[in-house]
RNA sequence: CCAGAGAGUUGGAUGACUGCCCUGUGCAAGUGGGGAGGAAAGUCCGGGCUCCAUGGAAACACGGUGCCGGAUAACGUCCGGCGAAGGCGACUUCAGGGAAAGUGCCGCAGAAAAUAUACCGCCCGGCAUAGCUCUUGCGAAGCUGGGUAAGGGUGAAAUGGUGCGGUAAGAGCGCACCGCGACUUUGGUAACAGAGUUGGCAUGGAAAACCCCACCGGGAGCAAGGCCAAAUAGGGAAGGCACGUGUUAGAUCACAGGGUUUGUUUCCAAUCCCGCUUUCCGGGUCGGCUGCAUAAAGCGUCAGGUAACUGCCGUUUAAGAUGAAUGGUCAUCCCGUCGCAAGACGGACAGAACCCGGCUUAUAGACUCUCUGGUUUU
C-alpha cells in the first residue's frame, strides 16, 4: 500500500485482530490493536470503511485522511514494533477537523497502552 | 426589456511545505516528467479482444427489433423525412407492422360489449274496458302480435357524422358535404401526399394476452487468456496386454467404427481424438509477470453532404492502481449567501479498474449562440 507502513490485506488478519485485539471507540473511528509474535519487527496498518459511511468518493477520502494521520503520528515511534492496528471509519469522519482527529488517534494509542 | 423554445461549453484558479502511484536518468544520494470524469456511475444495448479445436448450411426452439430513407465496425444509437397527438408560435411527444389467418379477453354500469340486441320510448295491427257518438263508428288506460336504432339512460368504447328528403314511425332507404374502403392516376427512392372514379358503410377496442409476418442474434467473460513457479491429483514417454480389416520391423500407415465442435436436432466439408495396466519423467493452487493502453484515437485546415457522417493533409501521444495511487495542511485570488464593516460560512453530482461507440440516471453555479411570442421606441 505505502512505502512507510506495511498494510494488512488478508481478511483472516482482520478477523483475528477484531477477535483478540484491544478496542477503543471514538465518534470518528474505532481503533483495534494487537501485538504480534515473531521476528518481523515492522508495524502494519489496516483500514476499513463500510458503505454506511457514504458513497465511493466519501469512503476514499476517509481512508486517505486516516492513513495520513497514521503516517504523521506513527512513523517515528519505536514502541509500535510488532503491532497490528486496524482503523474502522465511522460516518462523522468526513466532517471532523483533521487536527482533532489526530488528537483522537494519539489519545487512543495511550488508552490501549501502546504509548506512554 | 419580459416570457419561452432549441443547441452547446464549463464544472473554481495559482502557489508553498509535506506524502503516495507510474515512469525516465543515476552505482547511490538524488533529480526530471505524468497522475480521475462528463457522466469515471447504472451495467441497459452494440462491438473489439480472449477462450470454448475449425468452417459452412438447414430446421425447430428461445430472445430481441418493428413507419420510410440514410449514417455507422455495429446498435435498441444518430441524422433527415412521413404520419398521429399537443402548443398562438419557436418546437415537443410517440412500443408508429398486422385485429377482413386464427384462439381468447373487454371489470363496474348498462336492454345489449360483438353471428348484435329491444329496457324506456316512438309507430302500426288485433282483443277489449271506461267514455263519446248514437246503433254505427271513434276509442285513452290495459293485454297482446309486429315494426323501428331517430330520442333517453349506461359506459373508456354502443355498429360512420351533420343536414335535407323520405316514412306509420324509422333506417345509407335516397341525396349533399365530411369520414372510410377499393380502383385509377400524378408527385416522391420510399413512408406518404394530392386529384379523380366508384362502393353505400362493410372494418368497435386491445397485438404491452397469445399469435402472424419481416429482419437480426452461438456461449462465456480480463477473476477472459498466456507465462514463471513450494505441495497433491489428473498429464507426457517407454514397455506389456487388448484391439475390426488390410499393411508394416512396429497402433507404422490406410480404410472402417465410435466421439467432441457450447440452445437442440440434422446434413456437408476438413481436421482432431480413441481401451486397460506397470515404470520413469513431469505436473501448476498461494505468489509474481503478462494481457495493459497507438486506437473504428484526439485536435486543426480544406473538400463533399440539408445533416448524422465521410475523405485528404498536418499535428499530438494522453493515468495505469490491484485491500486498489491521484492525498494532507496552509496562503492568496475568484464566485455565491449573510453582515455597516472586519469577517464567517459555502463552491454541485460524483472516483478510472481490458478498451471503444451509445443509452439512461445524478448535477450548485456560470457562460455562449440561434429562434419564437409579446411590449416599448425609431
Amino acid at each position: 500500500m505505502c512505502a512507510y507502513v506495511n498494510s494488512l490485506k488478508a481478511s483472516s488478519d482482520f478477523q483475528r485482530i477484531s477477535r483478540l485485539g484491544k478496542k477503543c471507540v471514538f465518534p470518528v473511528f474505532i481503533m483495534l490493536a494487537l501485538k504480534r509474535d515473531g521476528e518481523d519487527s515492522s508495524f502494519r496498518l489496516g483500514l476499513t470503511v463500510s458503505r454506511k459511511v457514504g458513497n465511493a468518493v466519501v469512503r476514499n477520502r476517509t481512508k486517505r485522511r486516516l492513513r495520513e494521520i497514521a503516517r504523521q503520528c506513527l512513523i517515528t515511534k519505536e514502541e509500535l514494533r510488532n503491532f497490528d492496528i486496524v482503523l474502522i471509519g465511522r460516518a462523522s469522519a468526513k466532517e471532523r477537523d483533521f487536527s482533532l482527529m489526530k488528537q483522537d488517534f494519539l489519545h487512543g494509542l495511550k488508552k490501549l497502552g501502546i504509548t506512554a
